[in-house]
DNA sequence: CGCTAATCTAGAACAAGTTACAGACTTGAT
DNA sequence: ATCAAGTCTGTAACTTGTTCTAGATTAGCG
């Protein structure tokens, strides 16, 4: 990504100096440290300032905000899990399947780290429209991910809107699992099912109806 | 519902008396105005005291946290819209019209009112374990609304599975729209897509497989 | 009515996100 | 090497959610 400061932003800022790539990696490294350990509201800017080595005021200049920093956090994590997914694509048969075994894949990750995904994921939902632009990246992110896993090369809008659906059921699964309103196979079943709407929006299947 | 202070807990408290009854209420009231006006941000806990007439220290005895009153206050709108919507059942055919239509009627309804849908849903999804059970009451609200629109008396296990994720994809889209990142095209296109998951979880199309 | 426990009020105090600012340090261009 | 502009540091202040306390009020009961 080698994002300038203020993450991805219009008039692409200019790049950065090694010093100040150092220092991004740190507050980066500090905040998903932190928020492992005890989530969301383990991660205050203050703590994150003096464990990346860094000022306040430097702090709020990389990332504006927490919610900004946890984002950031989630799209550094994110750009991990896509590389390693990519070494070992899923296996399985159909497209649906294959997604299903990747989401499923990165949830595991996820339950290793139940509080780093606390932080993240409220970040990202909480995020307001000051945000978007960094949220959307993840998003884009975590289509590219799916799209990955079905093997689709130019998804119709149809599938496109199927994949939109699946991040939500998957954003918002996560969630209810981190609150505990519901349980890990409550969310494997939710997955499952939401991807059938991969076959059912697949172009055989249209040309089918 | 008439819950008692600390909404529905388990040792069914104490019932309230008129004046705390009206005292609750006019909490309520001030929250959603206050909401209406500036979204999340302008629900402050002092301002909402002052509004309702009673002491800060009273406003966090009847709801401990501001996501805490912002989730009551979701519970109580969502009240109303079901009495709503059972003067006037929506009238499609078959159960997945049905269901999007009656998601869309309540997503215009919350167009109206954009600043207090982004309060009542920020808070929804940010609300942590502290606050699960009256999530939970406002989940089994939502579920209520969509079996009742679907006009299924005992669903399948699967179909239960399909309406938690219409429930997950209606509060992530409509994030996605509250922060401006998705059109209002795209949330009814995303709507109309996860309602097809009805028709592919109905116990006749099981049966068919 | 008179008592006791629970509730309510007003206001101070505390916590963490955010902003502001003065002075030191870096960087890049000349 | 020097200078100007931009960064970084350390620190204090400000905001808003939350907690605490002492004293007034209210509710339920004998």
């Amino acid at each position: 990504m080698t994002a300038d400061i203020r993450a991805d932003h219009r008039p692409a800022a200019p790049p950065l100096t090694e010093r100040q790539e150092a220092r991004r990696r740190r507050i980066l490294n500090a905040s998903a440290q932190l928020a492992a350990r005890g989530g969301f509201d383990a991660v205050q800017m203050r703590e994150v300032a003096e464990a990346a080595g860094v000022a306040l005021g430097t702090l709020y200049r990389y990332f504006p905000s927490k919610i900004h920093l946890l984002v950031a956090t989630m799209q550094d994590q994110l750009q991990h899990m896509h590389t390693t997914l990519r070494k070992r694509p899923p296996a399985g048969a159909d497209p649906a399947e294959r997604v299903a075994e990747t989401l499923m894949r990165a949830f595991r990750a996820l339950q290793r780290e139940p509080q780093l995904a606390d932080a993240m994921v409220r970040a990202l939902t909480f995020a307001d429209r000051g945000v978007s632009p960094e949220v959307d990246t993840v998003s884009r992110l975590t289509t590219a991910i799916i799209l990955d896993a079905m093997g689709t090369e130019h998804p119709t809008p149809e599938q496109l809107s199927a994949v939109r659906v699946i991040e939500h059921t998957w954003h918002s699964a996560l969630i209810t699992w981190l609150s505990g309103r519901a349980s890990i196979a409550q969310v494997k079943i939710d997955i499952e099912t939401v991807c059938r709407l991969i076959d059912l929006t697949a172009p055989e299947a249209a040309a089918r109806r």
